[in-house]
RNA sequence: GCGGGAAUAGCUCAGUUGGUAGAGCACAACCUUGCCAAGGUUGGGGUCGCGGGUUCGAGUCCCGUUUCCCGCUCCA
C-alpha cells in the first residue's frame, strides 16, 4: 500500500538520539520495558507540547466558530455500545498451527486457511486451526470497589465520543449556531494486535480532534456539507506544511469504499513519508462521519441530540466533518523529517542536526558566552533571563564555542545568541542560524523582537 | 499469538576452545583555546535483560522468561 520512498531509514537512529538527549524513553525501562509505551522526556515534552500549542491555536483560538473541550477518558460503557465499538472493536482470531499464520475467523471459508499465493498447493492439507479467541481493542478496567462486570468501564480507544455526547452541552453554552465546531486533545487507549515503529503505533497515545457541525441540507448561499469536507481537508494539509513538515513528503489519500469505516460518507488520510520500510503512512484522518455518532447516540439515550435553528425553524442532526490527528504521529513525523546528517572533513562518521522548524523546536535559543573572562558570563546569563521570558532558552559555557555549537545543533535549537568581548562594551552580541550559519550582529536588547520575528 | 533474530556502560559495539569485562563517543571536574565539535589531566558509571541449570568456575553452554527488531495476522 505504501508508496515507494525515497527517504532513508532513520528510526533507529532517531531511537538512540531521543535516547540519548532526553526527546523519547521507553516507558518502564529499568523493568525491562512496557511494550509499546512511551514517554517523553524534556526535550521530547517540549516538542509535542509545542505540536499540541500550535494546534490548539489555530483551530479553537484563532477561529470564532470552533470550541475547546476536555472530556473525561472514562465513560458511560452505554457510549462505546452506541458507537460501535465494543462490537466493531472486536476481532476473532484464528492461528493456524501448520501454516504459522493468522486469520480472522469471520473471514474464512468453511474452516479452511485460505490458500495464500506465496504457499505452495497443497500447504494446507493439514490445516491445524486453533480455537478463535476474541481480541478487542479497548482496554478494560473497573469502575468502584467491586470488580464484576457490571462495574466495567472502558478506556476511550478515540476522543471523538466525549464531543458527541457533549454537543449540546457545548453548543448552548458556547451560543454557537452551526456549522462551528468542538476541539478537544486528549489520551486515548487501544491495545493493538501488532504496536511498533517507535512511537507511530503505541498502545497509550494523545490524540488531536476537531467534530465539525454542519447543516445537511445546507441551504442556498452556504457551504455544503461536501464543501466543508474540502476545506477541512485542505486547512488540516496546510497546518502539517506550517508545521515545517517538508511538502513532498506530505500527501492525501482518500479512502476506497472497501477502506471506509462504518461510519464514515468519504474519507482522506493525510499521510507522511516516514522513509525507509514504512513509507507513507497516515498522521491525520479527516473523515465524513454524517449524522452517524449523533444518531447513534440519540437512539441510545433517547435523549434529542438534534440541534434546533430558530431562525429557519427547523430541527436536525448535524453532520460531522472530522478531522482527527495523532499528536504523537506528528511528533515522531517532525523528528524524522528534522533528521539530518552532515558529513565531516576528515570524520568517518557525520554529525546529526535536528533541523525543526523554529516554532516547534524545543529549545528557541541558547546564549553562550565565548570566554569566561571580561564579564562575558554575566553579560550572558542576564540576556538569558531576559530572553526566558518570552521562549525556552538554555545557557552553556562548557566546552569549545564550536561544540556549544554542534550541541545545539543536535537537538534542533534555531538560533545561537553568542557573547564575545566587544559584547561587554556596546552590547552587541551575534545571532548565529543553525541552517546556513550566517550570523547577524545585533543590540542585545534587541534579541527577543529579533526571535520573536522567525520564531512563528 | 506463531516463526526467526537480538539483548554487554547513557549511545554504538568488542569480548578467543568457559577462567572473573573493555574501546570509542557521551557525561562530570579542572586546565587550555576562544566563532563552528571530538586538546590535556583526572574521575564517575556495568551483579553482561531477568530466573534457573550444567561446571571447580558462565558474558560465553543448556532451559525458561521478559523486552525489542523482522515476517505472519490486525489496525476506526
Amino acid at each position: 500500500m505504501a508508496p515507494a520512498t525515497n527517504h532513508p531509514d532513520v528510526m533507529e537512529k532517531l531511537v538512540s538520539l531521543a535516547k540519548r538527549r532526553g526527546f523519547i524513553f521507553q516507558s518502564s525501562e529499568i523493568y525491562g520495558g512496557t511494550g509499546s509505551v512511551w514517554d517523553y522526556g524534556p526535550l521530547g515534552v517540549e516538542l509535542k507540547k509545542n505540536i499540541k500549542d500550535r494546534w490548539w491555536n489555530a483551530m479553537v483560538r484563532q477561529r470564532d466558530d470552533i470550541e475547546g473541550l476536555d472530556a473525561a477518558i472514562l465513560m458511560h460503557p452505554k457510549v462505546w455500545e452506541a458507537s460501535g465499538h465494543v462490537a466493531g472493536f472486536t476481532d476473532p482470531l484464528v492461528d493456524c498451527k501448520a501454516c504459522k499464520a493468522r486469520f480472522r475467523a469471520d473471514k474464512l471459508e468453511d474452516g479452511q486457511c485460505p490458500r495464500k499465493p506465496s504457499k505452495k498447493p497443497g500447504e494446507h492439507a493439514d490445516c491445524q486451526l486453533t480455537e478463535p479467541r476474541l481480541f478487542n481493542l479497548m482496554f478494560k478496567t473497573f469502575m468502584g470497589p467491586v470488580e464484576d462486570s457490571a462495574a466495567v468501564v472502558y478506556l476511550r480507544p478515540e476522543t471523538a465520543q466525549g464531543i458527541f455526547v457533549n454537543f449540546l452541552n457545548v453548543q448552548q453554552a458556547s451560543r454557537q449556531k452551526v456549522p462551528f465546531g468542538i476541539a478537544q486533545i486528549g489520551k486515548a487507549f487501544r491495545n493493538e494486535i501488532t504496536p511498533g515503529n517507535f512511537t507511530f503505533r503505541t498502545r497509550e497515545f494523545e490524540q488531536m480532534e476537531m467534530q465539525f457541525f454542519v447543516d445537511p441540507q445546507a441551504p442556498a448561499g452556504q457551504m455544503t456539507d461536501m464543501e466543508w469536507f474540502e476545506f477541512w481537508k485542505h486547512q488540516r494539509m496546510a497546518w502539517h506544511r506550517a508545521l515545517g513538515l517538508t511538502e513532498s513528503r506530505l500527501h492525501f489519500h482518500q479512502h476506497t469504499p472497501q477502506e471506509l469505516a462504518h461510519y464514515a460518507r468519504a474519507a482522506f488520510d493525510i499521510q507522511f513519508d516516514f522513509g525507509g520500510t514504512l513509507g507513507f503512512q497516515e498522521i491525520e484522518g479527516v473523515h465524513h462521519r454524517s449524522d452517524f455518532d449523533l444518531g447513534a447516540h440519540q437512539a441510545a439515550s433517547g435523549k434529542r441530540l438534534e440541534y434546533v435553528d430558530q431562525v429557519a425553524n427547523r430541527r436536525y442532526l448535524p453532520y460531522v466533518i472530522e478531522t482527527s490527528v495523532g499528536a504523537d504521529r506528528v511528533t515522531l513525523a517532525a523528528l524524522v523529517d528534522a533528521y539530518r546528517e552532515e558529513a565531516v572533513p576528515g570524520e568517518d562518521e557525520g554529525r546529526v542536526v535536528l533541523g525543526f522548524h523554529p516554532t516547534i523546536a524545543p529549545i528557541k535559543a541558547a546564549v553562550f558566552a565565548l570566554t569566561k573572562k571580561d564579564g562575558q558570563p554575566e553579560f550572558a546569563t542576564k540576556l538569558r533571563d531576559e530572553l526566558r521570558a518570552r521562549f525556552t532558552v538554555d545557557y552553556d559555557e562548557s566546552g569549545s564555542i564550536g561544540k556549544r555549537y554542534r550541541r545545539h545543533d543536535e537537538i534542533g535549537t534555531p538560533f545561537c545568541v553568542t557573547v564575545d568581548h566587544q559584547s561587554v562594551g556596546d552590547g552587541t552580541v551575534t545571532v548565529r542560524h543553525r541552517d546556513t550559519l550566517a550570523q547577524d550582529r545585533i543590540a542585545a536588547s534587541a534579541v527577543s523582537a529579533y526571535l520573536d520575528e522567525r520564531i512563528r
